[in-house]
DNA sequence: CCTGATAGAATGAACATTCGTTCATTCAAC
DNA sequence: GTTGAATGAACGAATGTTCATTCTATCAGG
């Protein structure tokens, strides 16, 4: 007998992870299309042959990234319905996710894939696929900002508008960090909770200036 | 002689344009590499051969794109750079972009390209031709934050940040809107403005919380 | 300790398809 | 009839995918 079984899992396991790490990383840098699977394999130091042992196509190598996308939506909505008060919610939510955009892990490369599947719905079924979950956030959220107002804590608004302008600047500023790199200047979290937490601007501020 | 010079002239400009917003819009559906040149022709009710008569390649197809890219941000750089309260600046920036957001012409499309341009750097040197003009912009718009502070108009903090997480949400906003269509509720200016014109939350907001 | 047999992972040349691009030909207007 | 725009079949390069082959780690038998 060989390799034990055990070994064999192992090793299979563990070349999927690093072909999944590398598929991720050119996905994000070169789009669906433009990464090319000779791409992925140099990049996971692999051969061709090698990919498809793991990945029966192209497509099914992006389809576990999906599964993977879907999860971790799917823990960020459960998140925002535990417990904690909607102020404390969203903060540490907003706080978690710029960290994990300054971090150099692939947190950026992940949902700049996820940014991209959704504005050009390549591979085609992957905006719907992602939709999904997506809303489900969204609701979440949006559920969070209301209970936020009833309690005086975050500002007036429709809060599926609200949080739909709150996850674009999210979006916005994940491609600008991984276009840029270091050279953009993240902001706090507390400039993102602005637009959620912001008391509506004195009137004299606008004084004057309504004569459109 | 046949058609006459000016019948020329009108006849090609005119399929030029065709060619253009027809570029535009599959490119913006399907990113640069995977929007083939048939693809495009078929949209534009062209054939293959008449792309090529007009455009030498499918990168000076893009090229067009960009310089169009280019002249539209030095526009909106120079209208920021003109007369005007740093209050009133920002406010008619951001109903004009969310107009273009919110009419059914190529505007966002055209935000969309860029934005995936600027995501992928596809063709490459994509990036580096969109930065310039796009720095410029920030600049710009980093000037007028400045300046609306000193007047007391808009809301403390680093300009350049501001001015990043503004951007970061107009091109958020963008992708949304093109991903989904009119289920997408686009904020109003005053919403997106809150980032900047917010007076900074009381203290009673968030006491008690920040025991993390 | 060595050695050879073996199961399964890894390889990369080869194939069909699609891509960007070309060009001999046709079409349309004067 | 002439000029230039429009066409689409055809070509080389690149893509996703396959599969006959090689490599590698293990362990029974010496």
């Amino acid at each position: 007998m060989p390799r034990t079984t055990a070994q064999n899992e192992a090793l299979r396991t563990a070349t999927r992870e690093t072909v999944q790490t590398a598929a991720i990383r050119v996905f994000a840098r070169d789009g669906f299309t433009a990464a090319s699977i000779r791409t992925i394999a140099a990049e996971a130091g692999l051969s061709v042959g090698s990919i498809y042992r793991h990945y029966a196509t192209k497509h099914e190598l992006f389809d576990e990234f999906l599964v993977q996308a879907t999860t971790g939506l799917a823990a960020a909505a459960a998140r925002l319905e535990g417990p904690g008060s909607p102020i404390d919610l969203v903060r540490e939510f907003t706080t978690a996710y710029l960290a994990d955009l300054a971090a150099d892990d692939g947190a950026a490369e992940f949902s700049e894939v996820v940014s991209q599947g959704f504005s050009t719905d390549t591979p085609a079924g992957t905006r719907a696929r992602l939709l999904a979950p997506h809303r489900t956030l969204w609701q979440a959220f949006s559920a969070v900002v209301r209970r936020g107002q009833e309690a005086g804590q975050l500002a007036d608004g429709d809060p599926d508008t609200m949080t739909v302008c709150y996850f674009a600047t999210l979006s916005g500023l994940t491609t600008l960090r991984l276009a840029l790199g270091h050279d953009v200047n993240l902001p706090s979290a507390e400039l993102v909770l602005r637009m959620l937490t912001a008391a509506t601007p004195t009137a004299t501020l606008t004084a004057g200036s309504d004569d459109d």
